[in-house]
DNA sequence: TCAAACCAGATTGTCGACACTTTGAATGGA
DNA sequence: TCCATTCAAAGTGTCGACAATCTGGTTTGA
């Protein structure tokens, strides 16, 4: 179901790996707050491991942006602000406009099915109960997901699927963001699908980039009415 | 002189930071060759330090995507494959219109001015002699690199030149890439540049993205004749 | 009373050593 | 001669311990 937990095979032989994985996942989610500071022997004692590959693990999360390093000072979680909830979502329009495009042209007419499929059932869902908002979110990565898959760039990938989204993760799970416009949402990914199908390579660049450019609009209208910051 | 360098304050307190650096740079520069192990013993012996902060580097370098990991078996420096230059490519098309756009909406007036001082002495030196392609594709990096700059996107200016701009200079020193449109390529800078001083977000985009993807055509036409991979 | 110096505790940075896995060659059998 | 097995050497993964640094509160002097 969840196509992000994907990049995890869980049994990863090192301890290191798996720690990243542990240690990002528990970020993304908040359990270890926005900002805390990442004791090392606190953390080590508490996973059971030895501080040698924490701190290997805590390299890859600085590599990421999750957490801030200083030296002889400590980590700490990254604190995510308006600004760069924004950032994130500029380049975004970029990156996935760029993936939508190559898609395009050379995605398998087999998962285009698939993805078609994928909003079927989306539409079903938002028709049943427009209420369950956050569950289409999720919904949402999935179809973002796919996309940048089908644009065979592996280093795109990498970008979006590994940090990007994660990010993105992190802020949905912290801020409770709840999507208003599933529907309009829907349609933008309907169309994009289209464009796809047609091979209109910069069809779907365009309607990627509308689409997460509404997505960045909404976010912007919401955070100036919610708090002034 | 040169911008790429600057993220190294080549003064950091802890090892694995500066080794990190070093590495980095070795590998870049060919010095590492491509596709060769990096033997930890070896490699922290070399380097007069310990394996902890040696495989804390690796780990970052792994994050970059600079080395590829595989457990208990050992790091290797990547392999550079034409298919990933055209990847990094289109990634660079994407961003870097992107901070263009970005650019021309927030950069200083006093910045634009610098970028335009710094073109006028490129047009000079290949007003002087157009065989010194290799020190103008170095400026070419200098420019990109300060409209990157110019976009204040903090985490776009990460991507490009955290990661990017390391693996296009490798691939340069690597395959030896000599620019034969430097005189073209000063121009597109120039029409950029006149974009941002006219504030016209869209319109510098626009010709980044055609900078960038005649750059990348340029590439591919010269990797289609030079050996049929 | 306030400010600067100081000191103890804790934390980070670094190192050397040990256990487990891989590798490559040598050995033995068919 | 060729293939499978064995075994030793090297390398990676992990750990515990020591040195260097930072933190916060205490003491001391003006």
């Amino acid at each position: 179901m969840d196509a992000i937990a994907q990049p995890l095979p869980e049994e990863t032989s090192t301890i290191a790996d798996r720690v990243f994985g542990q240690l990002r996942l528990a970020i993304v989610e908040g359990k270890i707050p926005a900002g805390s500071k990442i004791s090392e022997p606190e953390t080590a004692a508490r996973l059971g491991i030895s501080r040698g590959p924490l701190r290997e693990a805590m390299r890859r999360l600085e590599a990421c942006n999750l957490v801030e390093r200083r030296p002889n000072i400590g980590a700490r979680v990254i604190t995510l602000s308006n600004e760069q909830l924004i950032e994130i979502y500029l380049i975004r329009e970029a990156l996935e406009g760029m993936a939508a495009r190559l898609a395009a042209e050379r995605m398998s007419t087999a998962g285009i099915k698939d993805i078609k499929a994928l909003l079927e059932q989306h539409r079903r869902e938002i028709a049943r109960d427009d209420w369950q908002a956050y569950f289409q979110k999720e919904g949402d990565m999935d179809f973002h997901y796919r996309i940048v898959q089908g644009s065979g760039n592996q280093r795109l990938i990498g970008i979006l699927c590994d940090d990007l989204y994660h990010l993105a993760r992190m802020y949905r799970c912290q801020f409770g963001m709840v999507s208003n416009r599933a529907r309009d949402a829907l349609k933008e990914h309907e169309l994009i699908v289209d464009a796809i199908a047609e091979r209109d390579g910069e069809l779907a660049e365009l309607m990627m980039r509308r689409h997460i450019r509404a997505s960045r609009q909404n976010v912007e209208r919401q955070l100036a009415t919610d708090t002034t910051t």
